[in-house]
DNA sequence: CGGATCGTGCGTCACCAAGG
DNA sequence: CCTTGGTGACGCACGATCCG
């Protein structure tokens, strides 16, 4: 029916950009080595945490997309593996009942 | 036409398993 | 033990369709 989310997805987080700018040695040499090499300040802490937060969730986004993306090829793959096996059944049915017609009335296809 | 309902995709959270 | 990636579950947003 509706199949239109992609409009939602990149209006609300567009391309992957952001993501390989936040990555996790950046952000952790930062803190690591702080300007004035001394221990992070409360707010540094703070940051750093926040930074981690979003590194992760974007990371999350990412493997959430991947997930649905391979379960709906799965799914894909299983309706086009069912097709098969209904379109192989039909014929495996039809010739039986032909097999069947040349047992009752006794043509050379008859074989036992 | 406008509200109700449905189908779909997304982001987030919580949990788990595997690896370092 | 901690980190990381995968995934089920949940709620939300949005477009399509139905129906009065």
């Amino acid at each position: 029916m509706a199949v239109t989310g992609d409009e939602t997805e990149s209006a609300t987080t567009g391309d992957m950009s952001a993501y390989q700018i936040h990555s996790p040695t950046s952000s952790l040499s930062q803190v690591m080595s702080n300007s004035h090499g001394s221990l992070p300040s409360p707010q540094e802490l703070t940051e750093e945490a926040s930074r981690k937060r979003e590194l992760r969730l974007m990371k999350n986004r990412e493997s959430a997309r991947q997930c649905r993306r391979r379960r709906k090829e799965y799914v894909r793959s299983l309706e086009t593996r069912l097709a098969m096996i209904e379109n192989q059944n039909k014929k495996l049915t039809e010739e039986l009942e032909h097999l069947k017609e040349s047992c009752l009335y006794g043509t050379p296809d008859c074989s036992s």
